[in-house]
DNA sequence: TGACCGCCCATGAATTCCCATGCTATCCCA
DNA sequence: TGGGATAGCATGGGAATTCATGGGCGGTCA
């Protein structure tokens, strides 16, 4: 299970890249079994991310490894029957907002339009670790979500109904 | 497993030529297995495309790969009784309308005439990913589709109540 | 013989590959 | 324990490749 945390700056060059800071990277190196990808080291087949817009309408985008894509996009086919509509848009609006982001040899990406538009972003990107996942935002825009998100967040922390911890004695 | 996403716009040449998205070409070359390919990247052997009508009346086509076409038919033949009736005229309402179209060297398809009769295609196509799927749009139409399938989607994906996660990993 | 199709090449722009450079944290050994 | 050696990492940039697109040409099927 990949365990993103912490936060990052990192610099975004004049072409447009930015370097994944390496503790995620790892992360999702290993969630990206590459089909095709003979899994075992080779930097040949190159490590994927996803990203897309945060459903809650903040300016940034969060990211996953391949395998959380994967499993989203089983769970969202499950239907017994693969032609029922009934996930049908549930589908398109996620996956046609997903992009699928290759990292290059040195594991940085290229930020692509759609999300320099949402973050807007443009000389440094932040990322924000989240557990599962991560998300990247414009610096200066975190930090000043950041103080309600905070208080909030510790809020709703506590106060917060968990599914009780697997593997745990009954 | 195929993972078609995000959303992409080409353009339709004089020949009525498209190019297929170079990331849906991989994951079609790769779920295309070819008896005669040599399964390493570009086989010579040419690659396909599933592509049939959307089961829910948008005026849009679907496209999966080949080795997801298989999958179907087996679905569709391995019902309880393989004679069944209801069987039979389901698979004839799918296979008969799928057409099973071929990329040229450069990763282009030839817009058949019920494609472009069904979506209204003209100088451009655009490609919507679904994850096992993903669908060709004429792009004005889908743009004016997209806001209720958004909406619709995005309550589906908030307050649907998910099958868990397959083979339990975590 | 004409319309269409598969095959090939050309082109420009964008993307990726690959190598180089510092910086920093870590390691190792005297 | 000091301090040089080493390795990992973020960053820059030139070269090479990929990609979408346009068009030519010969074969084939009706």
């Amino acid at each position: 299970m990949a365990l993103f945390a912490s936060v990052w700056v990192n610099k975004v060059d004049r072409k447009g890249r930015v370097s994944i800071p390496a503790a995620f990277r790892n992360d999702l190196a290993r969630q990206d079994a590459h089909d095709g990808n003979d899994s075992s080291e080779q930097g040949r087949g190159r490590i994927r991310v996803a990203v897309y817009p945060t459903t809650d309408g903040t300016p940034a985008v969060e990211c996953c490894g391949i395998d959380r894509l994967e499993e989203l996009g089983a769970r969202l086919s499950q239907a017994a029957n693969p032609f029922s509509p009934t996930l049908a848009s549930a589908r398109m609006a996620f996956f046609s907002q997903v992009e699928i982001v290759l990292l290059d040899g040195d594991g940085r990406i290229s930020l692509t339009d759609k999300l320099i538009e949402r973050t807007r972003i443009a000389d440094r990107a932040k990322f924000v670790g989240l557990g599962e996942t991560f998300q990247i935002w414009e610096p200066a825009t975190f930090d000043a979500a950041w103080a309600s998100v905070k208080e909030r967040g510790l809020r709703d922390l506590i106060g917060l109904e968990l599914p009780p911890a697997p593997g745990g004695r009954e």
